[in-house]
DNA sequence: GACTTATATGAACAAATATTTATATGAAGT
DNA sequence: ACTTCATATAAATATTTGTTCATATAAGTC
């Protein structure tokens, strides 16, 4: 049962920046200009953690004319940030 | 809906080690003995992950005799780990 | 085909986190 | 009281991770 595997989805999630984006990404598909203006960030900042994201599976990415437009790999991602907002409000 | 709660909880199991530790625990009870042991790991340093984790609050811990005996705070934390695990064998 | 817009990437740098080492504490046994 | 066993803590160090800066690519526009 791949421990580095959740390993890996934790980290993954348990960053400000991606935390916020797959936040972001659950109202929908957004281009990165969108996120980079939500977040109010760097553009070269929120490239690298979608990349981060992508890599890990998370996000899914398709090219729209100039834009590229990202969105969640599976609804049930949502789950896991709704488990955790939970937990947190329960300890922490 | 404070995100940085969400965040110390996430960057808090995101550890192999508190992880590690985390899933200790799911069988119950254990001593920091018993963890140094199954983790095989230098005390101190699960005794800097443990307190980690109690900070979060995570974990509780009482005395009994010499020996400091160390729980899951609550069954609820295992749904969090089970949902990682559920999502990490479908994506990553 | 030069120019702009949208996004990605690599390398340098900064910050956060984990690990080790050495030492302290506190309960129990002698 | 002294010693041992079990655990904790602080400071030093090492490692990982995130951010910035400068540059590249790729599609559309003039």
């Amino acid at each position: 049962m791949a421990i580095d595997k959740q390993l890996r989805l934790l980290k993954c999630v348990a960053d400000e920046t991606r935390f916020q984006i797959l936040m972001t990404l659950e109202g929908g598909e957004r281009c990165v200009c969108e996120i980079i203006e939500e977040l109010g960030e760097e553009q070269s900042l929120i490239s690298h953690h979608l990349r981060a994201l992508r890599k890990c599976g998370l996000i899914r990415r398709r090219r729209e004319g100039k834009k590229i437009m990202y969105r969640l790999a599976d609804p049930s991602i949502l789950g896991l940030l709704t488990n955790v907002e939970k937990l947190a409000s329960k300890f922490c």
